[in-house]
RNA sequence: GCGGGCGUGGUGGAACGGUAGACACGCUGGUCUUAGGAACCAGUUCCGAAAGAGUGCAGGUUCAAGUCCUGUCGCCCGCACCA
């Protein structure tokens, strides 16, 4: 049999459509498997290698799950709101709704040539109608139990995109639409208060299967630390100074303060401050450096004390100079700390620079020459003095705090409340209506969806402002609750509100009624598998778990965690080794490799390219090796000489073993080559029986499954679909041959190897290995120490 | 700076502490071809006649180390003036 890929592909692709044979039942019965990926968001770009990387792996196993007779749920989508496609509509012309569709129907017709068996009785679209209504319902959930607010502060902000973005989109200082410098600016936002499911979703952490560095990453993300707030006197003043600290144990070494340069306790006391010029001065450079700048100037502490303010150390009663300096930040803690510079390595650079006082309280370093950060005895600190242990005079310090009221512990993250609105048209409308008389009133459930109207102008306003802003039958409406007239919200939600929750929506994706019916959630949920990117973790999927633990404290779903297990893959690297991108002109078309050597090559060498969780880069040579290999498969049906014994008995078993527990564990690549090396062998018996065939295409259909199919159905006769085929199962006690390679080592080191029976003992062994001329002569004349089997694999003879 | 991971042929990569380099690419030679960037066959870690050496480097544990331990160098990723 030829390989003719062009003729079968689409050929087997109609078939599968035609049976349904990927759709999941409601079949509650049957065990479940509920596998998602990422789903695409559709760019104008069309896919990338990377996508068909990213739906492989979950594919094959897919695959091999419906065979193993899982009723298997694996789902596609679109997460089709976001400011690409806006952007995209504004230069051209286009309506983001059709430059949408289109997109939408490239990317499914790119996905169903790959073959990739998704259930398309299911497919989401995040910009639907019957979609954000729910998208809607769950903001206005959160908005009703407190979590959605609005709030005057300093946010991040997109000059260029002209949107606020929450903290997870400017990582690294950077938008992460238009990869652009972002500013901080005071703006009245809305926020999700994700900040108390931080706890949450650090604990449930514990809970879930997901790669060691994709936990490590979100705790990192959520950073909570513990320690202390402590209340500061200021001299003369009533009032207090609160910072926060996670070393109150070395409150007697404070020997200044510093606070940030945005912090309100200036602008408060500034008719005391004799020095305002200055002051006013150093604030005026540190606003012109954005967030990225001031954290990666780390070398040289600069500052301004501030003259006419003087706090009171609340344990010591000691009176202690206040500066302010860029090296706090306003957004972590309260932005003020106290500052021992003899525990804390930023303090000892200020204190130096600034000729301040520095005050060891711990025992050990010494503070002539550095920080020290290390453990040791408390001393130079009263009642706190002759502590060793960190912890308990942090709980003495805690207690006394306490018991005096100027302080008491507390927590802290890192991780900020999401900012939640953007000041763009292509998102869900935030169903929200402002009524001068009764606030901010949520738009009544049952007016869901809260249509995001036709516009033809939705260009961002210049003051960034909604273009929704600019359409008055829009904006003005009655108050929900008094009936008087209002004025509609005119942001939309950021392109993470749909992906929050749309593995839900698979399930029942077509109910009117709920997001999801709870019957059929209780039977799905948890997604048994999500495999994805890494650059989603302190995102998409922290929000994701997010929503979802909300939903479950308001009792929409059944189980705490979206998902039980994640894995995710490595990126496929250009032909020159570096990060595919159009810039570089390096990017592999996913369209060209199916068109010049099949999907079942591109999807065999893609998962064959090395370990499933590494990048790789992209080899066009190695693609042709994968084209040779199906070629050889489909070549064997001239070998199968129907029924009876083989020499490929054992061979065939260990191969089921192998591939099955491959898959299982995403070693797709050493499957791939223990087929590869399966089929060496069946070329060099020049034989293989109809049985070893029929067990073999199942196990390479996850992979190839058109050319299986192919071979199953037209060559070996099969009625059903490959598909739907049983699973090969193995015996374990045919996985063993009956004569085995022994390697015999002298002192460690391999002399010979002999073959023999399997379960041969030691002296059998022993026998063998003598009668190697090599062997006996190392041997000879020496005293043997003993002699250390390993029953079938190696015996080392031990000689002095 | 802190945390995590990784260093194996010309290349991508295999190796429950047990015969290092599976599988594939590339390369070399051959067969068949008008031709081949097609197909097939043989060879391919290094040096060598043999002995030998060999998983970044230096030690250690072990009968046995790519694998475990210590140190060191290099690369990658995450976090980062987080108090």
């Amino acid at each position: 049999m030829k390989h003719e890929f062009s003729a079968i592909e689409p050929k087997w692709q109609k078939k599968w459509e035609d049976a349904h044979v990927f759709e999941a039942s409601d079949d509650r019965s049957k065990k479940k498997f509920y596998a998602l990926v990422e789903f695409p968001y559709p760019s104008g770009a069309g896919m990338h290698v990377g996508h068909i990387k990213a739906y492989s792996g979950m594919e094959v196993i897919c695959r091999k799950k419906r065979m193993e007779g899982y009723n298997v749920l694996f789902p596609i989508g679109f997460d089709a709101y976001g400011l690409p496609t806006e952007n995209y509509a504004i230069k051209t012309g286009i309506h983001p709704r059709e430059v949408t569709d289109t997109n939408i129907a490239r990317f499914s017709s790119q996905l169903k040539r790959v073959g990739f068996s998704f259930d398309w009785s299911r497919v989401i679209d995040t910009t639907t109608e019957d979609y954000y209504r729910w998208t809607q319902w769950i903001f206005l959930k959160m908005f009703e139990h407190g979590l959605a607010f609005r709030d005057t502060t300093l946010v991040n902000y997109c000059p260029s995109c002209k949107v606020v973005l929450s903290n997870e989109d400017s990582q690294g200082g950077k938008c992460d639409i238009c990869h652009n410098d972002i500013i901080q600016k005071t703006k009245d936002v809305w926020y999700l208060r994700i900040t108390e499911y931080a706890d949450k979703l650090l604990a449930g952490l514990e809970e879930v299967d997901y790669l060691p560095n994709v936990k490590m990453q979100q705790r990192n993300w959520i950073g909570k630390s513990t320690g202390a707030f402590v209340r500061f006197g200021l001299k003369g003043i009533e009032d207090t100074l609160r910072i926060y600290t996670t070393r109150p144990d070395t409150l007697f070494g404070v020997t200044f303060m510093v606070i940030a340069p945005e912090h309100p306790l200036i602008d408060t006391y500034a008719d005391r401050i004799a020095n305002m010029d200055a002051i006013e001065a150093y604030r005026g450079e540190c606003a012109k450096k954005t967030e990225f700048e001031r954290t990666q100037l780390v070398k040289d502490k600069t500052g301004v004390r501030i003259e006419g303010i003087t706090a009171i150390n609340p344990v010591s009663g000691k009176e202690i100079p206040v500066y302010i300096s860029d090296y706090v930040m306003m957004g972590y803690g309260t932005g003020a700390i106290m500052a021992v510079p003899a525990h804390d390595e930023r303090d000892y650079d200020f204190a130096k620079k600034f000729g301040i006082d520095i005050i060891p309280v711990i025992k050990g370093g010494d503070v002539d020459t550095a920080a020290y950060t290390g453990d040791g005895e408390v001393i130079n600190s009263d009642f706190l003095n002759g502590y060793t242990n960190k912890q308990d005079s942090i709980q003495r310090m805690i207690a006394y705090l306490t018991e005096t009221g100027v302080g008491e512990g507390g927590v802290q993250y890192k991780m900020k409340d999401w900012a939640f609105n953007r000041q763009r048209y292509w998102g869900e409308p935030i169903p929200i209506v402002h009524c001068e008389h009764c606030g901010m009133v949520a738009v009544p459930y049952e007016e869901l969806p809260l249509r995001l109207p036709a516009m033809k102008d939705f260009k961002p306003g210049e003051g960034g402002e909604s273009p929704l802003a600019a359409l008055p039958e829009y904006v003005n409406c009655k108050c929900p609750k008094c009936g008087r007239d209002a004025k509609r919200e005119t942001d939309t939600m950021p392109q993470w509100a749909g992906s929050s929750w749309y593995f839900l929506r698979y399930i029942d994706p077509h109910n009117e009624d709920a997001l999801a019916d709870s019957e059929k959630l209780a039977y799905w949920m948890p997604v048994d598998w999500y495999n994805g990117g890494m650059e989603h973790v302190t995102r998409h999927l922290i929000y994701s778990r997010f929503w979802h633990k909300f939903l479950y404290d308001i009792g929409v779903v059944p189980c705490e965690e979206p998902y039980a297990k994640r894995t995710a893959q490595g990126l496929i690297l250009g032909p020159d080794g570096e990060k595919m991108s159009k810039s570089r002109g390096n990017v592999v078309d996913p369209n060209v490799v199916v068109e010049e050597f099949g999907a079942d090559v591109l999807r065999l060498y893609i998962l064959f390219m090395g370990d499933y969780e590494k990048s790789a880069p992209w080899s066009e040579n190695s693609v042709r090796g994968c084209k040779r290999f199906l070629e050889r498969v489909a070549g064997m049906t001239d070998l199968c000489q129907g029924t009876g014994e083989s020499k490929l008995a054992s061979a065939t078993h260990k191969l089921v073993k192998k591939v099955t527990s491959d898959i299982d564990n995403m070693k797709f690549n050493t499957a791939i080559a223990a087929m590869m090396a399966y089929v060496n062998e069946v070329y060099e018996a020049k034989t293989i029986t109809k049985d070893e065939l029929s067990v073999f295409v199942r196990l390479l259909d996850p992979f190839a499954p058109h050319l299986c199919e192919e071979i199953w159905s037209e060559f070996l006769g099969n009625a059903d679909l490959c598909a739907v085929a049983e699973w090969p199962t193995y015996d374990e006690s045919k996985t063993v041959d009956a004569v085995v390679e022994m390697a015999v080592q002298v002192n460690g080191k391999l002399r010979a190897t002999v073959t023999l029976p399997v379960g041969s003992d030691k002296d059998t062994v022993l026998a063998a290995a003598m009668a190697d001329a090599r062997v006996s002569s190392l041997v000879e004349g020496k005293t043997v120490v003993k002699e250390i089997l390993v029953p079938n694999k190696i015996l080392n003879i031990v000689v002095k």
